[in-house]
DNA sequence: GCGACAG
DNA sequence: ATCTTGTCGC
């Protein structure tokens, strides 16, 4: 079956980009990018994911991993990690292709019934000369709500944010608003938001600023961060594991 | 041809 | 992404 095919839909997650080339990976996003769904968000969402993956010393071995966060205090209540052998280089504009096959694996490693309602990328959603962010392919693939919180700007124009925290502005490409530049932290870098799949523009900002604390990167993708490092330095083992709530008394 | 360029 | 030391500031 070919996946480029137009009635091809996503039941099992194409995750094998192995000897794909940049002509067929371009292909593969225009494809794929009719299948993005930018309506608003319809519930309240309880759980919000930060997926991220971590490279050894050689870039041979991926660390992949998603930390799965309580949307009401933002803390850690499960995690999935596994290792994945690295197929595809690092090319601007096809980060997706690196990432999602290791961390597809950590998404279906995690049960049904515990899967989260967002997950938030290391990247970005929409905000992508194609408009095919690795949070965008991920979630036309697995049919899941998606955004991107990028620490660099990748694709259109903005006006800087003024310095203080919680003003955004506009990415602009092609006369069309892809995504924000969101400052989290007062005279910091701002991070780059956008919708991935199966959210609005709006509902992207809403979510980052609720999801931001005291550091520069939001809750989520700071966490998954942190996780998969202390994966691939041995301090967290693979599989999926819960996080037994603290108790007070 | 030149500048830009997620992780 | 990863390696790497000190330094400045809350």
């Amino acid at each position: 079956m070919n996946v480029l095919s137009d009635h091809w839909e996503p039941q099992i997650p194409v995750t094998d980009y192995n000897g794909l080339t940049i002509t067929e990976a371009t292909n593969l996003q225009n494809a794929l990018r009719h299948r993005v769904n930018l309506k608003p968000l319809r519930s309240k969402i309880k759980t919000i994911a930060g997926a991220d993956i971590s490279l050894d010393l050689h870039g041979e071995i991926v660390f992949a991993g998603l930390v799965i966060l309580d949307m009401n205090d933002l803390q850690p209540i499960a995690y999935s990690l596994v290792t994945a052998t690295n197929t595809f280089p690092y090319v601007p504009g096809y980060l997706a292709f690196r990432e999602i096959p290791a961390i597809t694996k950590a998404f279906e490693q995690i049960p049904v019934a515990s899967r989260p309602d967002v997950i938030m990328f290391d990247g970005n959603g929409i905000l992508h000369s194609r408009r095919m962010g690795i949070a965008s392919h991920f979630g036309v693939l697995t049919q899941t709500v998606t955004m991107g919180c990028a620490k660099k700007k990748l694709a259109g124009k903005y006006t800087k944010p003024d310095s203080y925290k919680g003003t955004y502005t506009p990415v602009i490409d092609k006369n069309e608003t892809i995504g924000f530049a969101l400052r989290t932290k007062v005279n910091v870098k701002p991070v780059f938001i956008s919708p991935g799949n199966g959210m609005s523009l709006a509902d992207s900002i809403s979510i980052a600023m609720n999801c931001v604390r005291k550091h520069r990167l939001p809750e989520p993708t700071r966490k998954a961060h942190e996780f998969v490092n202390l994966f691939r330095t041995g301090a967290l083992k693979e599989g999926y594991h819960e996080i037994q709530k603290m108790t007070l008394f």
